[in-house]
DNA sequence: TGCACTATTATACATTGCAAGGTACTGTGG
DNA sequence: CCACAGTACCTTGCAATGTATAATAGTGCA
């Protein structure tokens, strides 16, 4: 999958999972692999800096199957962060459908 | 606009946009712009490459409204580039949809 | 003990959009 | 005639961010 394509785009994914309940690194890197793969080495340093920024608070809680889990918890600004986002995406990509549909339908042969 | 949202969709819209006719830079900045801003710094570069790569050649042709345009006239390969991105934006644009319905479907109060 | 899986962190790198600056042509109004 | 707006192109350096790669470390099982 093209590279460029996730930048930005995966701030906005990490948010949204957010929403639905607390999640940690590796159980975000998993999930958002199921629609498009990512690397580890991507999530990490972005949950460091949106948790910098304040969109997240963290804690740790103990695993049986490995390392305890650091989870990732939205605070106020985050889901307004979150919100924001959607709300770009979804112009987004309704402009850039709107360019391809266009392209297509009046491409010549 | 998010910056990074367009980060590799900008080489799909130019792609896009030239299938149905040659363009020039001037005028895709002005019709991308319609749907989210670009700046011509980033167009010109842009178009470079991409002809740079094999995806178009170009022709000047004499304006009377100013300096003379560079037209950029996809060639074989520009116009399989572009069927192979229009194919791969569908499909990750169509999975963080997915993860944005899911996220605001199961959203905690 | 060694291995697979889970889990986090750090560093160096490549790509690409943008701001800021520049050149130059045309037509219009003072 | 000259200033200006609009058209049209180009270049440079910067900032943001995903990735590769590597290191570290805990758990449970063969």
């Amino acid at each position: 999958m093209n590279v460029q394509f996730k930048k930005g785009v995966l701030t906005l994914c990490v948010l949204v999972l957010t929403l639905q309940k607390d999640r940690y690194g590796y159980e975000l890197v998993h999930t958002i692999s199921e629609k498009f793969l990512i690397a580890e080495g991507t999530i990490y340093p972005l949950l460091r800096r949106l948790t910098k920024e304040g969109y997240f608070t963290t804690y740790l809680v103990e695993s049986n199957e490995g390392p305890p889990r650091k989870y990732y918890q939205l605070t106020d600004i985050g889901q307004e962060y979150a919100d924001e986002l959607i709300q770009e995406w979804k112009e987004f990509s309704l402009g850039v459908n709107q360019l391809i549909e266009e392209g297509i339908l009046n491409e010549q042969k």
